[in-house]
DNA sequence: GCCGTTTTCGGCCCGACTGTTTTCAGTCG
């Protein structure tokens, strides 16, 4: 059993006996034991000793053997036992908001409620109402969040199938009977939530493409096998679709499946209007066809520059595309350091400098350094006496190494009064402060919004964090007029950062185009607490494009020379 | 269950918020 395997069975351990009601501290240990795990770079190659493993501060005498039993044997009795006493239900409904391991234990040994399905039964027979500690509002809350969870069913993170979808496209674009093929859809698009994952590919044989495709070993149930369509649906739920067609049909069908339905039927009308047919088969005057050898051609016989698929929203690319005026989007490469990072200082397991190594080998330059501040304290927010060592580490790394520039943050929490967490004179201290909320989400939209425009007129705020504070998929951003916090943020000189989480992508690429337009710059940041979400701002460029960004619209493509005057101007002009 | 030590026990992070209460329980981050 690898690492990966390992640390997800801890976790299990310790929601299980969360669900059990066991002593906490121990609930806790188990938790720790996972997280320094991640962090460490043990070996689980051959020969894993329970001594090294004890090594790992969070692991002691007893979770070590049980790692060990695990690695050797591939299974755990502990673990087997203990999954025996708790329901699968209960686990799953811990997904609902509201709903925590204390209501779900005493539900279940209350009124035997043991799966979503006989929670939302429970609650509509009014069941729960009379319950000690619950009431009618609680009762609606969870009614509520059990529709929070139907709604989200059925669609994925773009993160967590990219891998996948690449996977099963190379095996299609490598078989022999495929000429050219491509993901085509959402996933094409780069959406950040995606229901399905298409695929098109032109073939002299169809048939056998449909056979090798519903027989790839990543099928766990076909759901149709057409001529020139099939579907799959894999393990993790998601199906895949394929559409063959001939090869000189190959670009309309790739420009129809990728979508999106409002940019197609944008393109239809513009091209109706010449008296032109346009569908998944090819362009057509008077019925006869239109040829074309790639996408770039369809677009070109309308006079328009190719779109990138992106932006095919029918969110003006159309118009754009016309009048030669599409951006030069953002990409990768233009990166040149990040900021928004946690360490060892607050919530992230990784060190400063072990970052910085990492962003070094990445080819960047810089990196902004922003841990939790004193009100995040459940996050090891800084408190006031933390403060100058922390400072003083990056000092020193900065004087050991010049080739890379680390800048001193912090991400300081909007207070419910819309001031920040610390004295003008603590955040003077540093070279850039993102301001962020972190609690108090169910303000009115007018209190939300006044909060957050205060916190952005705070002279020392470079930049606000997730602006809506959403989470894909889990949680509805907090009500917020997002108008209103651009226009503040432009006429403050604050930037707004794109969070490159994939569970967040926050800004949201919808307001990308507005806050350009205003002149407000967008931090590509990862808001990283580990060196794996370091590689996240890929998503975020991702987002960026969908958001027509462009390099100079995003502050972290500058050099380290550059971005230090731009936060030294900043901050002087605000400060002064 | 882990850790550290005044070493075989005692402490382990906690504040905001909601909804339930009338001082507290549970969730969330």
């Amino acid at each position: 059993m690898d690492k990966e395997e390992v640390i997800k069975i801890l976790k299990e351990i310790s929601v299980l006996l969360e669900l059990k009601d066991e002593n906490p501290f121990k609930i806790r240990a188990y938790q720790n034991s996972a997280r320094s795990l991640e962090a460490s770079d043990i070996d689980f190659g051959r020969d894993l000793k329970i001594d090294d493993l004890t090594k790992i501060k969070g692991i002691g005498q007893h979770i070590a053997e049980s790692i060990k039993e695990l690695v050797d044997t591939g299974s755990l009795k502990f673990y087997e036992d203990l999954k025996k006493t708790v329901p699968p239900g209960l686990v799953e409904m811990l997904a609902i908001p509201t709903m925590g391991p204390k209501k779900i234990k005493y539900l279940f040994d209350n009124l035997q409620v043991s799966n979503t399905g006989e929670l939302e039964y429970a609650c509509i027979e009014n069941r729960l109402v009379d319950l000690p500690n619950f009431g009618k509002k609680t009762q609606e809350n969870i009614l509520k969040g059990i529709e929070v969870l139907k709604k989200y069913k059925g669609r994925y993170l773009f993160a967590n199938i990219i891998e996948e979808a690449e996977v099963i496209h190379n095996k299609i674009q490598n078989f022999q009977y495929v000429n050219r093929s491509s993901l085509a859809g959402s996933v094409r698009r780069k959406k950040e939530i995606v229901k399905d994952i298409d695929i098109v590919a032109s073939t002299d044989n169809p048939d056998k493409v449909m056979d090798f495709f519903t027989g790839l070993s990543e099928a766990e149930d076909i759901i149709a096998r057409g001529d020139t369509k099939s579907s799959i649906r894999l393990k993790s739920g998601i199906n895949v679709d394929i559409r063959s067609v001939d090869d000189f049909q190959y670009p309309y069908a790739l420009h129809h499946f990728t979508g999106s339905k409002e940019h197609n039927t944008a393109m239809r009308t513009a091209a109706k209007k010449d008296s032109i047919k346009m569908n998944e088969y090819g362009l057509f005057k008077n019925g006869s066809l239109i040829k074309c050898s790639d996408e770039a051609g369809i677009f070109n016989f309308f006079s328009m520059d190719w779109i990138p698929p992106e932006l095919r929203e029918n969110y003006g690319e159309i118009e754009a595309a016309k009048n030669k005026t599409l951006p030069k989007l953002i990409e990768e490469k233009d990166i040149k350091g990040m900021f928004h990072i946690h360490t060892t200082h607050s919530d992230g397991n990784i060190s400063i400098e072990q970052t910085c190594n990492y962003l070094q080998k990445m080819g960047l330059q810089y990196a902004g350094i922003s841990e939790h501040s004193r009100t995040a304290s459940y996050a090891g927010g800084l408190k006031n006496d933390d403060i100058n060592r922390y400072l003083e580490e990056i000092d020193k790394l900065n004087q050991k190494c010049t080739s890379f520039k680390i800048f001193k943050g912090i991400e300081s929490d909007i207070l419910l009064d819309g001031n920040l967490d610390y004295s003008d004179y603590i955040l003077s201290k540093f070279d850039f402060i993102i301001a962020a909320i972190h609690s108090g989400f169910n303000l009115s939209k007018e209190q939300m919004t006044d909060r957050i425009i205060k916190a952005i007129e705070n002279k020392f705020t470079t930049m606000l964090a997730h602006p809506t504070g959403r989470l894909l998929l889990a949680r509805d951003p907090y009500r917020v007029d997002i108008i209103r916090i651009i226009n503040a943020a432009a006429e403050n000189d604050v930037d707004i950062e794109l969070n490159s989480s994939p569970f967040r992508l926050d800004l949201d690429w919808r307001m990308c185009k507005y806050a350009k337009e205003k002149g407000v710059k967008i931090f590509i940041n990862p808001d990283a607490h580990s060196l794996k979400n370091l590689d996240d701002y890929k998503f975020g460029v991702n987002i960026a494009r969908k958001g027509w960004l462009e390099k100079e619209d995003v502050p972290n493509t500058l050099s380290a020379k550059e971005i230090e005057i731009y936060l030294k101007n900043k901050k002087n002009k605000k400060t002064k």
